[in-house]
DNA sequence: TAAGTATTGTGTTTAATTGACACAATGATA
DNA sequence: TATCATTGTGTCAATTAAACACAATACTTA
């Protein structure tokens, strides 16, 4: 029974999408979740629609439930995309007949949706990425191994990462996308990733340390080529209070 | 007829809608731009729905060209307000059939909503306010002296005025906000306003012109107590360079 | 097993920015 | 003409950021 597979989106509010930036940071690498679609290859943005008694806020929590396993993600909208002709942006004009969709679904696919933008961010090793019913691959990809995303996805991308950039001016990053422990040059690696340029590893450690968000322990990365870096663990009192307050901003 | 005075609400998209809140500065105070319900005496920010072809900020601009007069209004969205409870937090349940709005349009507004935010800068002495069918008043109002809105209208506005405060540190405000010439002292008193807090006179000075926005001019303001103060004027070029590429935000 | 090497840990020195403050110049008012 | 609130233009000290140097560590490899 295609029911059973397939949501019934009329229980979904008409024209109101979401979709999610997933960022995780895996081997020095900053990545984001895609979905491969059946329909004809192309990658997206992992997204879904809003239940009539849900917030915007629950319904990205209860699609990336699905889509990671993962509750309590660090979650933050951005942007939202509402160009009427956002779904033409690139070509392919999806014939859903061709899979496990109904002739009903497909109205409901070509309605016009006004996208609410999501970043989150994640730890990359808790994540078991899981393709939706119009996927058939659910997978990280490199920031840099990213080309053409469906519709205009790579503008909603291109938006989070801009986002990203700017919170980290005036607020801590890291503490969701790194493990519990990680050494100096794995967090600095991540902020030259998301900034994408170079810091010095020596005003980094120092400014990094006068936020007082993270406590050195008494431990060492083992394993390793060379010389091994110590271990440091988020303060998760102090983060938050970061959060809250922010980083130097100025005036 | 009542086709006339209100629109076909069945040519704007269901479930979403959009508030303003337009920001004005005028005698030293940061104002903004309110309407009272006719119901209800309430007061709320203005607001509308999304034509089937329309973005979201063209809607917005429609939206303030009727309320304002004004086109080429500077327009930012910061927030989307969609907690399913959001037009129940006052309790006054409205009864549209007390005024001109037919049993249809008492749907219409029945419906959930979810709100995008936008906040708008403009120039307090270019805008005549107009009402909209639902409202008998239009008018500015000073920040301290707004108390009870509509709905979750008071935190729409708190949010955007947070979100102007953040700007206010990596982007330059004031182009939209203040006439075409205007003194060192009245823009400082709008950053003070819109920062909340009091700001040195000489550091201020100081910190402005090293951005190379504003232009001195070689006049000065007439007809004022004590000395006159000289005239200054942004400059476009270096304004817009400023909005694209941000102030000293660090890192 | 000892020298080589890449990487980490811990600085210093210099320049730029910010914060606190002082005083003369202006021009209406008394 | 003296007064006074306000503007214009600083200075100085403290803080912060940028550039840079060198020793310690631990794996590599000869």
């Amino acid at each position: 029974m295609k029911q059973e597979t397939n949501p019934n989106y009329h229980h979904f509010l008409k024209h109101i999408s979401l979709d999610c930036v997933v960022f995780g940071f895996h081997e020095n690498q900053l990545k984001v979740l895609l979905l491969r679609m059946k329909k004809n290859q192309e990658w997206a943005l992992p997204g879904g629609f809003v239940l009539e008694n849900e917030s915007m806020e629950i319904a990205a929590s209860r699609v990336l439930k699905e889509r990671t396993g993962l509750d309590h993600i660090f979650l933050n909208q951005f942007h939202v995309f509402s160009d009427p002709e956002r779904s033409n942006i690139n070509p392919a004009v999806p014939d859903f007949l061709e899979f496990d969709i109904t002739f009903q679904d497909a109205d409901w696919f070509n309605q016009r949706f006004i996208s609410v933008g999501f970043y989150a961010l994640v730890e990359f090793s808790l994540v078991q990425p899981q393709p939706d019913v119009l996927s058939d691959i659910c997978e990280w990809i490199s920031l840099s191994e990213i080309s053409a995303l469906m519709m205009d996805h790579r503008q909603i991308l291109d938006k989070a990462l801009e986002t990203l950039r700017l919170q980290l001016v005036f607020q801590p990053v890291g503490y969701n996308l790194l493990p519990d422990k990680f050494t100096m040059p794995e967090l600095q690696k991540l902020y030259e990733t998301i900034l994408g340029k170079e810091l010095d590893r020596r005003n980094f450690q120092r400014k990094i340390l006068a936020y007082n968000i993270i406590s050195k322990l008494d431990e060492v990365r083992q394993g390793v080529p060379h010389k091994a870096p110590t271990l440091y663990r988020f303060n998760p009192e102090n983060y938050q209070k970061a959060l809250k307050e922010g980083l130097g901003g100025k005036w």
